[in-house]
DNA sequence: TTGCATCTACTACAATTGTAGTATATATTT
DNA sequence: AAATATATACTACAATTGTAGTAGATGCAA
């Protein structure tokens, strides 16, 4: 009986703790998937000078570490990101989290509202869930 | 007249954002100010496997980007951080909020409540703050 | 068909990060 | 004094990150 000792599938080790630039493309990726490396060079080269071939590679590299999946189109590739933005966000907050607040969720929260102007409407939902806290306490 | 043209002082442009590892070692000094480098390595190994000198080589760099900073005392060196806690944390997280988050401090602080449990009392602190901004929007 | 444009693969390289060994000086303990 | 422990400085090295150049294939345009 084959036990499938191969690829450990070690799944969210590394694919969901992006460096900065894995970031920047994922953003890309997220609003226009699929793309090509032509189409995430441009949204990047729109803002910040940077090579064509550099995005290349870091495609490259992510593809190898199965960050993104692509498909062959022709001679082109088409790029298509792994792990979805909301489990980096989590994934990357819960690092921060730990490390530097010591898991003070809530320290971490005021910084977070304090360093951004927040809309009224979006204080409805932080209300909503302060309230829906309470509820759990009380019962 | 001179204007000292010398060190840019380009101040918090590393020493607010520590790596991993250096995030580790000023959690340690935050809280045992000035310490030598064996009382950061005790600390240390005492959670997890490293050498001696590892620390010190770490110390010693991060002395190199005045990130921290020493005295010498005999032969022994005394490391005194130089950024605060408070510093290094709205650092970190004003980079989390702007590259992973785009902005939304709502959303960045949905999650870090989400992952550690708030206490009742910190509740309260929210509740506090929601009630502050309510105020500004009013007039 | 000749040549420019566009892709990909491969190679390179410096800086940073994490880790630790070696050499050396200085204390401290027997 | 000899052996041991402790501290620092220096060196090394692999992996990761950010950056980009070169070579070769393929497609399109004149």
């Amino acid at each position: 009986m084959i036990i499938s000792s191969s690829t450990p599938d070690m799944k969210h080790s590394k694919i969901n703790q992006p460096s900065e630039s894995e970031l920047e493309i994922l953003q890309i990726l997220w609003e226009h998937e699929p793309a090509t490396v032509r189409q995430v060079f441009e949204h990047i080269s729109a803002k910040r000078e940077v090579s064509y071939t550099t995005i290349l590679t870091f495609l490259q590299r992510m593809t190898a570490k199965n960050m993104v999946t692509r498909t062959k189109e022709g001679k082109t590739h088409y790029y298509t990101s792994v792990p979805k933005e909301s489990e980096v966000q989590e994934s990357l907050s819960k690092r921060l989290l730990n490390t530097v607040y010591k898991g003070s969720g809530l320290k971490m929260a005021l910084h977070a509202l304090g360093q951004s102007k927040v809309a009224p409407e979006e204080l409805e939902a932080l209300q909503q869930w302060l309230a829906s806290q309470k509820q759990e306490g009380d019962e």
